[in-house]
DNA sequence: TGAAAAATCATGCTTTTATAGGATTGATCC
DNA sequence: GGATCAATCCTATAAAAGCATGATTTTTCA
């Protein structure tokens, strides 16, 4: 459900006149509310919307001007990798933060790439939320990852690009099937699906398949 | 069971008799401080502290009185399910909620398995959490997830048990490890890495390393 | 419209896994 | 003190995955 501070292209709301209109994409209310409580009684910012998936997401930002995106990298319907690059193609001129839980290199280089002015990790204190929102705002960017727990020695430098086909392979091996079985899903023969697969455990930077899925699922890929 | 509200003989803060006090533990500031403000204006609900990892969670119980501890399933030390465990040995008297991203049933399980009164999905609403919270409070319980996103088929309808040496065979499995290289890592010998590894594929009643790790890396176990 | 990328398929070989069917030694627990 | 379970080891075979080295055909897009 979109919540709707502001909607039909005029903003009803005017009592913070200049303040950076925000909109917050996360499927956790208790997120929400967190960042709502947070940026409450903060001075020059106002929270206009929120949306619990990308398809809210994009509703929202077609119906309302938003200044900042706040988005989720995980989220239920796609990633939230997947919605900057399509909120940045759809509505340029809206700015993304990317939030996220984890604290990985290969997030926010992805995020990035994709267009996002910056990436929080979700234990962020509120000092930190401001200063991205300002930063951010003024055509910056952004984060406060340290890369302190350092990716594990498996782990690739940036989340590999995945063709169409790549991620569909991926998925069908994750889900336990073999090459044969793969291939009689797909329509396609045993060796085009190995293909893929040695073209995975490539992207990846692994060996095997233990490896891979690990890591495809360490990056919510499965 | 003991009368917490009236224990020690007097109580320092009085100004909501009968409240119950809550602990909330939790790495997320946003979701510590959502939580803190949905039930900022409950009645008869008081947040008497929050700690962001299970070192803090157990220091807090020693010295406060609590009446439900609210458990992140995810904690950057040990695991909110290990956790669980821990405060319900030490703290008998303290009721658990368990906290979670994740509507899977093995987790559920798991949790209630280690002692727990209710499980709420991070997703939950306000009345949710109060009525989780009452229910509680009361001796029963609550949960309310609703598995209506099916567990994958592959998915076990529990946490299987996996011995010492099982345990350790996954992760290396999970670390991209042959059978071979298990066997010359743990001094054992490659059948016998062989049969910890059948022995995992029988008790996730999975049939290949793929949905193996797939579902180990889904419950946190590697 | 041409270059680049993706998807398709192939052969041959080696290594690893999966599966089946065992057996033996300790430790732990009623 | 017998039962159970964990951990160890074994043989043997079939299936699957990993690795190298290609090639052809579509698609995409600048």
């Amino acid at each position: 459900m979109i919540d709707t501070n502001a909607s039909n292209g005029f903003n009803l709301y005017k009592k913070e006149l200049m303040s950076v209109r925000i909109l917050i994409v996360d499927d956790h209310p208790l997120v929400l509310e967190g960042l709502k409580s947070l940026l409450a009684d903060a001075e020059g910012v106002q929270v206009v919307g929120t949306a619990t998936n990308a398809i809210e997401a994009i509703a929202f930002l077609k119906n309302n001007e938003v200044d900042i995106a706040f988005l989720d990298i995980n989220l239920p319907d796609i990633s939230g990798i997947d919605l900057c690059k399509k909120v940045k193609e759809q509505f340029p001129e809206v700015k993304t933060l990317a939030l996220s839980t984890f604290n990985e290199r290969a997030y926010v280089s992805r995020m990035i790439q994709n267009g996002a002015s910056g990436y929080l990790i979700k234990s962020s204190g509120k000092e930190d939320i401001l200063e991205a929102i300002t930063q951010v705002q003024a055509g910056g960017y952004f984060m406060n990852v340290q890369f302190d727990q350092v990716t594990p020695a498996t782990a690739p430098k940036t989340v590999p690009f995945l063709t169409r086909r790549e991620k569909e392979v991926l998925v069908l091996i994750a889900e336990g099937l073999t090459n044969p079985q793969i291939a009689e899903q797909l329509f396609i023969s045993v060796t085009t699906v190995n293909s893929h697969r040695q073209n995975l455990l490539i992207k990846f930077e692994v060996s095997n398949t233990a490896s891979l899925i690990k890591l495809a699922a360490g990056l919510g890929l499965i």
